[in-house]
RNA sequence: GGGGGUGUAGCUCAGUUGGUUAGAGCGCCGGCCUGUCACGCCGGAGGUCGCGGGUUCGAGUCCCGUCACUCCCGCCA
């Protein structure tokens, strides 16, 4: 007999019926009658009931043993009756008569419960990691995400990419998040930076003529947290190829994405590829965000023409000064109350806009405050442009082009939702391509770039060496980079780019953005340099498996899928990090701190 | 850095217009119970109402401040 196990808690079918097995497990959930105990024995792999009455000798071992204890049972496998049977159990035609029994290690009273459905606060869940990670659900979605590696890797080999390591401790990579440092002891007043990306890697491992490369790449930022955004570190699947185009990046990882959503999507329909692609523009435009969710049918329009000069002073004034307004469809709500155009005003004024207008197409002809300002020919402008029909509404956004196209897209998904008209069990992925390569900084009117640098400008590239910021800048505010996201459900999964391997194209690219040559050549001197000695033309992407396996769980929050992630505030609340270190260690870095005053809590002298 | 929400028993929450001793469920402890599977029944312990200050005869409740958590914006592929 085996020490701790023959069989695991998931595995005995009525066939095993007479023979004798241990088990061992965690107490999942004991019933006790009395003099009859009922042992819900947990593992890994599923429950088994154990069963055991007073006049045992060891009845009281179990008995005693407090619910996360974990106990080793032996004891006969017996077919239960057919009226008690769990159906409910892949194990429920047996149980374990229990003979001997030993308690390995009893659990103290519980923080949180780990067997039933109790919902916990994030903290004490992050703080008990380990109790919380037993619980059912989360357990599942760990198997999950490794299966889901397994595949993407499986389906990434299949597809002639070879995984290589690449360093953690390194230089800072060209991403633009904060990087972590990581003190040098070695050279005193010298950092490591973590890899924000594994990005010059893999293009150095391009032109050191790996042609297919990909990992699953630990990835570090220094910024905050959002539900989907785990703060401080995740895990993307990077690749890079050679001598592509991006119609054949997209062409390598579509069917390595489709596979996988078909394999772990229990049956909700997926995009086939190849996956709609919408350029930067046209996304914004119709859909008010660069990462469209297609299950939402609605398509925002521009209408800015129809309101300018129109009796509806408000827009007619605003577009005056440089404002669009986008049209958003509500299908089939030309019906709906008073009241719920209102509620739809009050969530619009929460949310920064001055308010919400609307029109109604009612069966009696349109309606609402703003149809009475304008003429009949301009609704009908309108009607056309948001493709509605009669039962339909519409909403406007007027403001400046991208805040009206942002709160416009915030509209969308508002509508879609509240009208149910968002496609369930679906994943509907896209392309956003076609992204400008500068962009105007607001505050200080200069040109910058809008996304990643080390992208190919969709532009002749001996034109581009002649391109002068001042007198051509609007001519360089209109190139378009090789550059593109991939999206579903409007959740962004990664980006990429055909990057820029040319070291001359690449310095006048930084140069338009204003970085003299030297700086980055000492800031990139290295992936540069490589450059010089015979660069293929590369491109890749990075899909974030932790939103990969986090939209196939068909979770909101991105912990749910992290074994062990930190809380918003980047702390990891179970293992206490980040934590203050000795002096000693602090004298051996070379390093002094310089620490910010504490807030001083004001604490009020009791008087005498 | 900014905004919203939350904070009452170990946990999830209720708590009326400011009014006596702050409640329920789960968990915990004790008792009863030989077929339960969210076992059942009886009893018990458990509270700095996040913290500090204020208003008031009286504050879980109203006001001011502060802290923590969470969601969002900024930031970030």
């Amino acid at each position: 007999m085996h020490l701790y196990r023959t069989h695991n808690c998931g595995e005995l079918r009525s066939q095993n019926a007479g023979q004798t097995a241990r088990l061992s497990g965690w107490v999942h959930r004991k019933r006790d009658h009395g003099n009859l105990l009922f042992v819900d024995l947990r593992d890994h792999y599923g429950l088994t009931q154990c069963v055991i009455d007073v006049s045992s000798p060891i009845f009281g071992i179990l008995e005693g043993a407090r619910p996360e204890s974990v106990v080793t049972v032996t004891g006969q496998v017996v077919r239960r009756s057919a009226d008690t049977i769990n159906p409910k159990l892949p194990t429920g035609e047996i149980e374990l008569a229990v003979t001997e029994a030993a308690v390995q290690s009893p659990a103290d009273v519980l923080p949180m419960q780990v067997a039933g459905e109790q919902d916990y606060p994030e903290d004490i869940r992050l703080r008990y990691r380990y109790l919380d990670l037993r619980r059912e659900a989360i357990h599942a979605n760990l198997l999950l995400r490794s299966r889901v590696i397994a595949a993407l890797r499986q389906h990434m080999i299949a597809q002639g990419f070879v995984e290589y390591q690449t360093p953690i401790l390194t230089a800072s990579s060209p991403e633009g998040a904060r990087d972590y440092l990581v003190p040098s002891r070695i050279h005193p007043g010298k950092f490591y930076a973590l890899p924000q990306a594994p990005q010059q890697f893999k293009q150095l491992l391009m032109v050191a003529g790996f042609d297919r490369y990909f990992q699953i790449a630990p990835c570090f930022r220094d910024e905050d947290g959002r539900a989907d955004r785990s703060p401080g570190e995740f895990y993307q699947l990077d690749f890079e190829m050679s001598f592509v185009t991006q119609d054949d990046v997209f062409a390598a990882i579509e069917p390595v994405l489709e596979s996988v959503f078909r394999e772990f999507g229990q049956g909700r329909a997926v995009t086939p590829a190849p996956f709609p692609r919408i350029t930067y523009a046209d996304a914004m435009l119709k859909y008010g965000s660069d990462k469209p969710d297609l299950r939402n049918p609605l398509i925002i329009a521009d209408v800015t023409e129809a309101f300018r000069g129109s009796g509806f002073g408000l827009f007619a004034r605003s577009i005056e000064s440089g404002s669009v307004v986008r049209a958003i469809p509500a299908t089939g709500a030309a019906a709906r109350p008073r009241s719920w155009f209102d509620k739809l005003n009050e969530w619009a004024r929460e949310n920064g806009a001055g308010g919400l207008g609307y029109i109604q197409f009612a069966a009696e002809g349109p309606k609402g405050p703003i149809a009475k300002n304008l003429d009949a020919e301009r609704i009908e402008a309108i009607r056309i442009a948001a493709g509605l029909k009669e039962g339909d509404a519409v909403f406007f956004a007027c403001d400046k082009p991208e805040p009206a196209a942002k709160f416009a897209g915030l509209v969308r998904t508002r509508i879609g939702t509240e009208l149910e008209l968002i496609e369930e069990n679906a994943f509907r992925f896209c392309w956003t391509i076609d992204f400008p390569m500068y962009e105007v900084e607001e505050e200080s009117g200069k040109l910058i770039f809008s996304h990643n640098p080390f992208s190919m400008p969709q532009y002749d590239i001996e034109a581009f060496g002649q391109l002068d910021p001042v007198q051509n800048r609007e001519e360089i505010l209109g190139i378009k980079a090789f550059q593109y996201d991939i999206v579903c459900n409007g959740v962004e999964l990664s980006s990429g780019a055909i990057r820029n391997h040319r070291p001359d194209t690449m310095l006048k690219a930084f140069s338009i953005a204003g970085y003299p040559a030297e700086e980055v050549e000492a800031r990139f001197g290295g992936m540069l340099n490589a450059f010089r000695f015979g660069a293929p033309p590369h491109g890749g992407s990075a899909p974030g498996i932790d939103r990969i396996v986090m939209l196939l769980a068909d979770e909101p929050n991105i912990r749910e899928v992290i074994a062990f992630p930190m809380n918003q505030q980047a702390q990891d609340l179970l293992m206490q990090a980040p934590a203050p270190i000795t002096a000693e260690r602090l004298r051996e870095l070379h390093i002094k701190l310089d620490l910010p005053k504490p807030k001083k809590t004001v604490v009020e002298e009791p008087s005498p």
